[in-house]
DNA sequence: CATCAATTTCTGTACTTACAGAAATATTCG
DNA sequence: CGAATATTTCTGTAAGTACAGAAATTGATG
């Protein structure tokens, strides 16, 4: 596939937030390309299009997979494996957010717990030991708390976040659950 | 400075963190020291104790200041510089917020706005052109929300978030404006 | 204003990560 | 079940980033 002028700009810009942001650069190009092509490809044609080795295509296919953000299709008499991502912003950013949690919130909760019910804590500074409780203590509320946003409807979050209505019209495709 | 067991798996664990979000180990480890000593410290302290080079702590330094999340303070009778960070976590993680927005959202939403500006979008496909305003509107959304919450004091916040009070008490230390 | 301490910038090296191409494996179809 | 095609894994190289140590600069003090 032959990329219009402003599709390779954008996944070009999109794959250097990607980097800045901990995600390898073909990844995050992968994933653009398939949001804008809003259709499945098959590995080759995504190798093409980015000018990027097929290997490289196949483990950064299995990394998107691994956040649930791109999904092996078929299409009838093609035995080619063809993948496809969500065109829905607000159910990529859940699914994004979702995978950092996993990936990296919870291990530092279960870290930061691990320190306060070590009875080495007693030997650090008062002021440490305050800090860390108070450092678990913020993360879990955040954490809490976009739990229970990104289970909500788009249009009912908007609504709660106090948006104008304008805007919510936006996601009127409307994904996810509740 | 001698650091005790659970400070230094607490920095530690912090620069892997930060390796993962796109942030220098050394540069992430070097706040989180700041962060619990909770008193000012000099360079070739800050080296000696993270086992680093001095040079490698006055670009962190640099790098952390210009996000404003440590600032250089003098003691009387030293003419060395001394580096402290904030011990509130509310205000940190507000800094990091802000800094990620501008350095990264928001030339994000001024490539897009351009790609909206631009006579070409009408060559892509329908498809296409939709999602890349849905992107914009998207990012756009978000970040008007997050200026919002980040502007109001901690204990507001978590009333609108509507989390229960016996949590917010964790920050009673308070920071920020409004 | 010369000396000394502190700090920053520069430069080469080491380390890490990304990736192409090759090889191996798996899958489909006749 | 064998051939053809698709996919994944492996391996060496290349690119990028981090960093120590050296050199240069800045700035304070007597």
């Amino acid at each position: 596939m032959e990329l219009k002028p402003i599709s390779e700009r954008f996944i070009l810009h999109w794959g250097e937030m990607g980097s800045r942001w901990g995600v390898n650069r073909t990844v995050a190009q992968i994933h653009a390309l398939l949001y804008l092509a809003g259709r499945p490809m098959e590995a080759e044609e995504i190798a093409s299009t980015l000018g990027v080795a097929r290997s490289n295509v196949s483990t950064s296919i299995k990394e998107l997979q691994s956040w649930k953000l791109v999904r092996t299709v078929h299409l009838k008499g093609d035995r080619r494996d063809h993948f496809e991502t969500s065109t829905d912003v607000w159910e990529l950013f859940r699914l994004i957010v979702e995978g950092r949690r996993q990936r990296e919130i919870d291990p530092t909760i279960d870290v930061l717990n691990g320190f306060l019910s070590n009875p080495d804590l007693a030997n650090e500074d008062e002021g440490a030991q305050q800090r860390i409780r108070e450092t678990l203590e913020f993360i879990q509320i955040l954490t809490t708390w976009s739990d229970e946003m990104l289970r909500l409807k788009p249009e009912t979050l908007m609504k709660m976040l106090g948006i104008g209505a304008k805007l919510s019209q936006t996601f009127r495709k409307g994904s996810s659950s509740e």
